[in-house]
DNA sequence: GCCGTTTTCGGCCCGACTGTTTTCAGTCG
């Protein structure tokens, strides 16, 4: 995210939190969460909008609009600085807790002088929670475990432990079962896992309970669970009622909201069971979530786009874009092999590429620099196109001669330009000198996208889900010479990365970027990470003509000319 | 605080579950 967005987004947020601490009006908390919500997924940057634009955004008005502009410039505004001064400051960390919301921390601060998550913890084992009217012993447990669960901290899970969790849930479910919530939209990481099921409900509770950490809530319609240190929700569905309810369940939560606010136009309320009319009472009700849109009046709107981001207003014109599919991927463009860091041989590489069907694979090792073992320089990079030249003599997917060339920190690439004229594509990538400022990296980056011979900008923002930020980089200025030099940005489709980010790739997709999905496997089994590559594509609205990787053999050879 | 196909005031998505309740407030998604 562009770091002013951050930083507004940021500050809206905490508004939002301090507002609610002091009980201000529902609906101005929500005002102020929404804009957050807004500036944070914003494609450009706040810092070069003017008040006009600034309002012409969904959910900013003029009030919010003045504030973006102070933050903007100062990095704080009167109304925050207002707020904090009659704030503690550790109040607003205690709404993340399990259980406690704005009225409860409101009472313990004024009640009882909790400050703080130790001021908390402290007051609830001294036994000073449960003398407050309407909390009991069980309510001072509930705050316990929860400031426990904070304390070992609460980040988002990868894709891959998230999938991971949710097939042991699937497979203890005794019956149908779908995958709801931000796993089924693609999302980059997963707050908590959401399924929607057939299953009896007493049976599904029991086999759960046994696989869970604990049971958070259990009810004839839903039950919570905390399973490996992570929440999950499941949701029991009749098959003549499924498609209200994975629509409900698969969010966003901003999506649902806009969804319930489309349907009550007409006079209906829209839930999690079906359509109901205000008038007669009457329950209308849905096997499939595409027969929900159309009671809306609106074309189904792929998972993937559900953010509010501007995909409802398409679906009610009938515009939704036609999004890229798995299907149409005819290969991987980034694949590392034995030569350098990865364990697969050119031969192994071929014949995964044919039992998956692929056109062609993009053999791209690493160059020879510092810190990457077993890079390739110059001679070992010619040598390799000879192997591989070999191996598509026999092969039905056609292995293409490429490259990942190291940028180096002053811009020039970390192999000459005869060595990059002879590869089938070049992926330029940075793997060092990571803390440059900005506009350093910025031009950095800018430098490779110009040269003639790179293709692909691999994973452009650097980032390590869950252990590396983003570096400082200014993509829209990257986004801009990637378009006018033709240069393609890499979706990179590895689970630890997943590097561009959505709201980059749509900015991209916009003024025309091509984009590479490249799943960067150094083994067999994660050449299968291709589809969260394709999902995220999706959720950048990416059609079949942005990606590389839906081109054929000879369309993409032509690139080089 | 935002917003307009019941427009410039008066609404604002909707329901499940728990705890401490004797009818509901608070929290969550």
């Amino acid at each position: 995210m562009d770091a002013t967005n951050r930083l507004v987004a940021g500050v809206l947020a905490e508004i939002s939190d301090l507002l609610e601490i002091h009980g201000e009006n529902p609906f101005k908390v929500r005002a102020y969460a929404r804009a957050a919500e807004v500036v944070g997924h914003l494609g450009r940057s706040v810092a070069g909008m003017n008040e006009d634009e600034l309002e012409a955004l969904p959910g900013i008005g003029k009030a919010i609009a003045e504030k973006v502009r102070e933050i903007a410039e100062t990095g704080t505004c009167r109304e925050q600085a207002r707020l904090r001064e009659a704030t503690p400051q550790g109040l607003p960390a205690l709404l993340n807790l399990q259980g406690v919301g704005p009225k409860t921390v409101r009472r313990l601060w004024k009640e009882l002088g909790v400050v703080g998550l130790d001021d908390l913890e402290a007051a609830a084992r001294a036994h000073r929670i449960r003398a407050l009217r309407g909390f009991r012993e069980k309510k001072e447990h509930e705050i316990l475990r929860a400031v426990g669960v904070a304390r070992r901290g609460t980040d988002r899970m990868s894709l891959t432990e998230a999938e991971h969790l949710a097939d042991v849930m699937l497979a203890a479910i005794p019956g149908e079962a779908w995958v709801a919530g931000s796993l089924r939209r693609g999302r980059s990481t997963i707050g908590d896992i959401d399924i929607v099921t057939l299953a009896p409900v007493r049976e599904t509770a029991h086999s759960l309970a046994r696989v869970a950490d604990e049971v958070i809530d259990a009810g004839e319609k839903k039950i919570s669970i905390r399973i490996s240190g992570r929440r999950a929700d499941v949701r029991f569905a009749a098959p003549k009622d499924l498609g209200a309810m994975l629509l409900y369940l698969t969010g966003s939560k901003a999506f649902n909201i806009r969804l319930r606010e489309v349907a009550r136009i007409p006079g209906m309320r829209l839930n999690e069971y079906g359509l109901t009319d205000h008038k007669t009472g009457e329950l209308r009700q849905f096997r499939t979530e595409d027969e929900v849109f159309a009671a809306l009046g609106m074309s189904p709107v792929p998972p993937e786009l559900r953010e509010d981001r501007g995909e409802v207003d398409l679906a009610l014109e009938g515009n939704i874009p036609p999004l890229v599919d798995v299907q149409e991927i005819r290969g991987d463009l980034h694949v590392h092999s034995e030569w350098s860091d990865g364990t697969m041989s050119l031969e192994e590489i071929a014949a995964a590429g044919e039992e998956r069907g692929y056109e062609y694979m993009l053999v791209s090792d690493h160059s020879a620099s510092l810190g990457i073992a077993h890079g390739l320089d110059a001679p070992r990079l010619a040598r390799q196109q000879v192997a591989i030249e070999q191996v598509n003599r026999t092969s039905g997917c056609t292995l293409l001669a490429g490259v990942e060339v190291d940028i180096l920190a002053d811009g020039k690439l970390s192999l000459p330009d005869e060595s990059l004229q002879n590869c089938d594509l070049v992926i330029a990538s940075v793997h060092s000198a990571f803390g440059q400022d900005e506009d350093v990296m910025t031009r950095r980056v800018i430098t490779a996208i110009e040269k003639r011979d790179v293709d692909i900008i691999g994973h452009p923002t650097g980032r390590l889900i869950g252990r590396r930020p983003p570096v400082a980089i200014d993509m829209e200025r990257v986004i801009r010479a990637a378009a006018e030099n033709e240069t393609a940005l890499e979706i990179n489709a590895s689970p630890g990365r997943l590097d561009l980010d959505d709201i980059y790739i749509k900015q991209a997709q916009e003024r025309g970027v091509r984009l590479a999905i490249g799943t960067d496997a150094h083994a067999a089994p994660e050449l299968a990470y291709l589809r969260h590559g394709v999902a995220l594509a999706r959720r950048g609205w990416c059609g079949p003509g942005d990606i590389l990787n839906t081109r054929s053999l000879a369309d993409l050879l032509e690139r080089r000319g």
